[in-house]
RNA sequence: CGGGAUGUAGCGCAGCCUGGUAGCGCGUUCGCUUGGGGUGCGAAAGGUCGUGAGUUCAAAUCUCGCCAUCCCGACCA
């Protein structure tokens, strides 16, 4: 492993690249477009699972899984998600292999051609509601608030590991209500739920908003989303929660007796999050020094690294070590001491610096004697020394605050990383330098057609906090109440 | 699917133009050394040169085909 990494500044996506790689986070695999997920980077996926999975939970959904497979004629029923999906779906026609007859190896049997093609899943709304129709009859039946936690594959033209590879692990909610009233509270209670995410674990501000109708999931009647802005200033869509309306309900026919007494099709939302998560808490905090890992989110909280000469040494470190490490245990912390000896102290300091282990704890012989302990932060790169006695109770505070730090950090940079423009010239300048741009839009799809070709910026969302505002679309100069929110998109 | 490039040791690359014993850096292994920010020195191991054919006394090197990967477009969580 060589020294340094490349600087975000001269090379953004070499430099996020090189530090999935090199904090061992996941690698490219011999399959095309799909990744391995090495256990440091799923250590953090499986805490993002757990943090989700908890809210979920506490707000009433359960788990249940579907199947990997979609009839070909499933996808086919709601016309806008069939082609929405089309493009990229990875296609099963045989279910059997042979030897060879023309000499060594494997060829697909002619013989074993599918009666019907299966889709790889890529999302579940058509299987799920296929199988919804058989659990609803009444209104008693609902609501059904089922999550699952699976992979799916989209056949991407062009993969970023995490960002957008061919295969992704995902959570996917599915419910299904019995009004539309109750369908939209959920998906706004979801979307909730994704920004407190961010927000309070990955330490990720997020801004809330509606997509326009061409950036909708297909067969959406609204999607929500939680949008990011990146380091590079680029943004990065987190999290989306849909308003399904009664689209799948008719496509596959799931029909209920409401408390009238009268047939109605369901109301469904579908809601999601992927380790796309991943890329964004990256790009969101890490430096040029590597990882920088939310304490909530980080596999190793603290690490200790004694700094010693010969075993006699390390024995006494140990003994001091030991009350400490107890302690922090005793708190929940997740603490590692690491006293191999296969590695010398100062690379052990760089490596958990790549790895982005929040609070270093480093303790040699000067120490002992003087009853202290160097406290090193991850995220601001500073140390000190500070008294042994008490220390996991500092340390405890310690994590919290860099919690808390790094949010604001990642604030104070989307606060000065967002701009509000009026006229077309400032525009199209700011999409070159970046950021999130607040513009006034005209709400027609031709316009923001015409801006994507012109400028590469998207509209990311029509924001929910934004305040009402008379004002002329930056690109048409005709009427607009409200600006959007415009950016360039992962 | 269009345009461009690249395939040589685990990783990063040189060698190819001008055919003739396959090399460098990092990593790995061993020994000593060092130990509060990626120690230093020495030795060693490790390669069907992407693949198939052709030209030639001789091919990593020249020619043609194929495969794979990366970049730039179109498409996208």
């Amino acid at each position: 492993m060589s020294k340094g990494l490349p600087k975000r500044s001269e090379n953004y996506s070499e430099w996020y690249n090189e530090i999935v790689k090199r904090a061992d986070l996941a690698e490219n695999s011999a399959v095309r477009g799909c990744m391995v997920i090495k256990p440091y980077g799923y250590a953090i996926w499986e805490k993002m699972q757990r943090a989700l999975d908890d809210m979920f939970k506490a707000s009433g959904h359960v788990n249940a899984y579907f199947p990997l497979f979609v009839p070909k004629s499933f996808l086919e029923k709601e016309e806008e998600h069939a082609e929405g999906f089309a493009k990229e779906c990875a296609v099963i026609t045989h279910y059997r292999l042979k030897a060879n007859p023309d000499g060594k190896g494997l060829v697909v049997d002619p013989n074993a051609k599918l009666e019907e093609e299966l889709i790889v899943r890529p999302t579940s709304e058509t299987v799920i509601w296929n199988t919804y129709k058989g659990w609803i009859q009444s209104w008693r039946d609902l609501p059904i608030l089922i999550n699952q936690w699976a992979n799916v594959v989209r056949w991407e033209m062009r993969t970023r590991i995490f960002l957008r590879t061919a295969e992704f692990l995902w959570q996917e909610g599915h419910t299904a209500h019995a009004t539309k009233q109750e369908a939209i509270e959920e998906t706004n209670k979801i979307l909730e739920i994704y920004a407190e995410f961010a927000e309070k674990w990955m330490s990720m501000p997020v801004i809330q908003g509606v997509k326009t109708a061409s950036e909708r999931f297909a067969g959406a009647e609204d999607t929500l989303c939680i949008e990011a802005l990146m380091q590079d200033g680029k943004a990065l869509q987190s999290g989306t929660s849909h308003f399904l309306g009664q689209n799948f309900a008719k496509s596959f026919d799931v029909k209920f007796t409401n408390k009238e007494g009268q047939l109605e099709y369901a109301w469904a939302t579908s809601w999601g999050v992927s380790t796309r998560l991943m890329g964004a808490l990256i790009m969101a905090h890490s430096d040029d020094n590597g990882l920088v890992l939310p304490p909530k989110l980080a596999p190793i909280q603290v690490v200790i690294v004694p700094i010693y000469k010969g075993e006699e040494d390390l024995a006494k470190i140990t003994e001091a070590v030991n009350p400490v490490f107890e302690a922090l245990k005793a708190k929940g912390i997740s603490v590692k001491y690491d006293d191999d000896d296969k590695q010398r102290s100062g690379w052990k300091f760089a490596e958990y610096e790549l790895k982005g282990v929040p609070v270093r704890l480093g303790l040699g012989m000067r120490d002992l004697e003087n009853g202290t302990v160097e406290v090193a932060r991850r995220d601001t790169l500073t140390k000190e020394s500070k008294p042994l006695a008490g220390i996991a109770d500092y340390v405890e505070s310690l994590l919290d605050e860099i919690q808390e730090n790094i949010y604001d950090k990642a604030l104070k940079f989307r606060e000065e990383n967002t701009f509000t423009v009026d006229t077309w010239d400032d525009f199209k300048a700011q999409v070159e330098k970046g950021g999130f741009i607040l513009a006034h839009w005209d709400g027609t799809a031709e316009t923001e057609e015409a801006i994507k070709n012109e400028t590469k910026a998207t509209i990311r969302c029509i924001p929910f906090n934004s305040a009402e505002e008379a004002g002329k679309c930056v690109y048409s100069g005709k009427d607009s109440a409200k600006r959007v929110v415009f950016a360039k998109a992962y």
